[in-house]
DNA sequence: ATGGTAGGTATCCTA
């Protein structure tokens, strides 16, 4: 099974896009973050025409929104809300073989690295500690489970340009890396690209629309990620992240990252 | 130290 996870920043803007990347991955499972649209207006036909009949959509007007789109039947469709505030940031499926899919859009915790004057940043730190809590409760690492989506942290060295000029950065502080660590660890999760790209490599799945040239800068972090439990660990085959498609006409600022396992 | 771009929406918010 080919899983790949992409934030799209806008579905609809971005249709030749996924199909472009659709027809390069072929992935049989594909989460989406991002999507800034609301359930009515996903262009669901558009999706079930590049071959996913089984479109789960959990979205919302203007900010934020998941959606996974998939060739293997999902069962179920549940929604959480993390902190009580009202964003569509995260989506749980089951894939054949019971497999519990989680498609997270983890805030990205605005500027100022400071809970006490930044409640993005607190509101970041909350959701990774109220996750964390719920599956240490339910000792999720015993379960199969895969994880994946933008999580907004770079967690190693070798997952940002620089880390020395990173660590006062938000994606990059010792906190969110802590907070971050901490729910990996709350299910046991396997870092499943690092799994098979070593964490010697630098790799990076998110380039700022902001630099003059982001390929020769190359100043980027890998944000987006996959991972899975360790009842699932020996099934990873492969991993890749689509560093090209950074470079392809109306880009998202993340490139698709895609896990191959054998299940 | 600063400002740079993009998307959705409404003339600013978020990333």
């Amino acid at each position: 099974m080919r899983i790949t996870t992409w934030n799209v920043n806008s579905v609809r803007l971005r249709l030749a896009t996924l199909e472009r990347i659709v027809r390069t991955l072929e992935p049989d499972v594909l989460c989406l973050q991002e999507i800034k649209v609301e359930d009515q207006l996903f262009p669901t036909d558009a999706v079930k025409a590049l071959g996913f009949d089984h479109v789960l959509v959990h979205g919302q007007r203007n900010y934020h929104g998941v959606a996974i789109l998939s060739k293997l039947p999902l069962d179920g469709h549940a929604q959480r809300n993390w902190c009580e505030v009202d964003h569509r940031r995260h989506q749980i499926t089951h894939l054949p073989g019971g497999i519990e899919l989680h498609n997270l859009y983890i805030p990205s915790g605005g500027d100022v690295p400071d809970r006490n004057v930044n409640p993005k940043f607190a509101h970041k730190l909350d959701f990774l500690a109220e996750l964390a809590t719920h599956w240490e409760a339910e000792a999720a690492a015993d379960k199969r489970m895969i994880a994946v989506g933008d999580f907004n942290i770079a967690p190693l060295e070798t997952d940002v340009w620089s880390h020395k000029q990173l660590l006062d950065v938000v994606s990059h502080t010792p906190i969110e890396v802590e907070a971050l660590g901490r729910l990996q660890r709350s299910a046991g999760f396997v870092d499943a690209v690092r799994a098979v790209i070593p964490p010697e490599v630098k790799l990076y799945s998110w380039w700022s629309y902001r630099a003059r040239d982001w390929s020769a800068s190359d100043r980027g972090r890998r944000l987006d990620h996959v991972w899975v439990t360790p009842p699932l660990a020996s099934a990873i085959r492969d991993a890749s992240v689509l560093r090209e498609a950074r470079g392809w006409d109306k880009p998202s600022d993340h490139v698709p990252v895609t896990v191959d396992l054998d299940l």
